[in-house]
DNA sequence: GTTCTGACTATCGAATCGTGAAGTTAGGAG
DNA sequence: CTCCTAACTTCACGATTCGATAGTCAGAAC
């Protein structure tokens, strides 16, 4: 019914999480407006005002949650300037930023299966060119795709394989 | 930089998201204590102060949360008992519940690259039995490992490919 | 019947999140 | 020099989140 613990975490009794990242993650990035404007990068934005529009946030919300981001280093604010008008600052993601694809979009896919009507809801994500579906989860390194009984949690530095 | 949009989606000027899953997925479990719950769940946890103490949030916060999540589906209450010990209940995750160890894990994969220091924090997700490390991302259905530019939104029902 | 314990409920206060509306600022267009 | 616009900032307000602390309640143990 759950995955297993190996190694010194198999006595789930004797410890306690300290520095989870997953509590550290959500304090970060956990509202609906980062998510909506990871999103909205994700497909393309760049410019504070489609920002704005686009999620249909308030430029309040949309000018705090931008500073927050490339604060922390989601974002790189960077002048830009079109030809014949005055210099802009755009926002582009980082690595860091990019690296939350599988986040933002299995909290789609999940929407789309539990949240919508039957019709599974407005977008799919299908892969570029051959609109093959595209699914997120987890796998091994060598491609196996794993279901939540086939997991395992171990120390850092604790190999009990 | 981005994915791209196929179909009528091709021009991004002309349509607004409504619906938008993501969105109705942070409105549903996008806090730190609905998280933090879902990963004791995946660890196996199913008993109220077991989840009060290992998420060490406080018992009120739990309370709220785990009556949530059961009104949402994440989890059904189930009266069980303990031999010489009176009934109690314990939250056990539904399917709908257990779709979230993608977007769950996304978010510990994320922090163990971004959040923690050059250990990567404190645990690791391997496979169960071979010990060989687990990664979440978007792969196709025949397997393949996608990039961000690799993905393509389509609108339900039409068909770029 | 008293005690103990697991599973909650109630109240308070601080911080955060979000909306709406209005104001500011820099710089090219005219 | 004035207008316009993108990119913000500020303010007022309500809702939600969370921690801390204290209290309730049911039922087995004794």
């Amino acid at each position: 019914m759950s995955l297993t613990f190996e190694g010194v975490l198999a006595d789930r009794s004797t410890w306690r999480l300290e520095n989870c990242s997953i509590g550290k993650s959500m304090e970060v990035i956990g509202t609906r407006s980062s998510m909506l404007i990871l999103r909205e990068a994700f497909y393309g934005t760049t410019r504070f005002d489609d920002f704005a529009r686009r999620t249909k946030l308030t430029d309040a919300i949309v000018a705090a949650r931008l500073k927050e981001l490339t604060d922390i280093g989601l974002f790189v604010r960077r002048p830009y300037q079109e030809p014949g008008r005055r210099s802009r600052y755009e926002y582009l993601l980082t690595e860091k930023g990019r690296d939350l694809v599988p986040a933002v979009f299995a909290l789609m896919q999940w929407g789309n299966k539990h949240l919508q009507g039957d019709d599974g809801g407005p977008l799919r994500l299908v892969e570029r060119g051959t609109g093959e579906p595209v699914v997120i989860g987890p796998r091994t390194v060598s491609g196996r795709d794993l279901e939540l009984e086939d997991l395992a949690i171990v120390a850092h530095g604790d190999w009990a394989g």
